[in-house]
DNA sequence: ATATATACATAATTTTCTTATGCATGCAAA
DNA sequence: TTTGCATGCATAAGAAAATTATGTATATAT
């Protein structure tokens, strides 16, 4: 699988599009998802998906609630308003950096 | 233009990837055919390039060859064998990862 | 008892940029 | 004539965003 590792500054874009399509998540289901997802191709490590959520919610683009279940501690988190605001953005710009790469890795395929 | 800046990791990969199809190409060289490439949409800083140039040639992927043209200095840059080989791997992985990515933001153009 | 899965978190370090600055040449415009 | 822009290199300081290594805790399976 080549490299399991994220092209830095891909992240906040993908947790913000998995939560635009599932309403709340928590971090681990968000860590599967993505290795579900990506086939294990993709694997976000706590070590940055943590802190990526507590960035974005200190920035107001998500939402916290904590719940206990079968005992154990769970936060969902969920976007904001400004949140969705945001995850188009940030998804315009991700595409738009992929097209411009296509453009410079593969210019046959840059329509 | 949203966002001009670059994704971290993917630099060494589009030097190299010029390189591959202009034999030998000097820094500024690079950053204008990006700039050209892209339409302006992606500008590699001398802040970025330089460095990483130096590193591909301590890595001994790229030869040095320096010429003064106009009176002024030159670098060229080539790929060395080792090069070459890296080129096509590293370009394999970011095709992945494009890949990755759309399977996750655009999971119904991933056929 | 030990390992694995679930679930959170943070610290130290590394990588890779941006931004700012510096040096030098050549040319055009004011 | 000096001011700015393009050409051409370079490095230092700082920021951003990961990786890697830990740590805590519960539950289940071996």
């Amino acid at each position: 699988m080549a490299n399991s590792n994220l092209y830095k500054g891909s992240l906040t874009t993908i947790i913000l599009k998995l939560l635009s399509e599932h309403d709340k998540m928590y971090g681990y289901e968000i860590t599967q998802k993505v290795k579900a997802l990506t086939k294990g191709e993709l694997k976000i490590t706590e070590g940055a998906l943590y802190p990526s959520l507590h960035k974005l919610e200190a920035e107001g683009l998500l939402d916290v609630e904590v719940a206990k279940v079968d005992n154990r501690l769970r936060k969902y988190y969920k976007l904001t308003e400004k949140g969705t605001t945001e995850t188009v953005h940030k998804l315009s710009e991700l595409e738009q950096y992929i097209a411009t790469l296509q453009s410079l890795i593969n210019p046959k395929l840059s329509y």
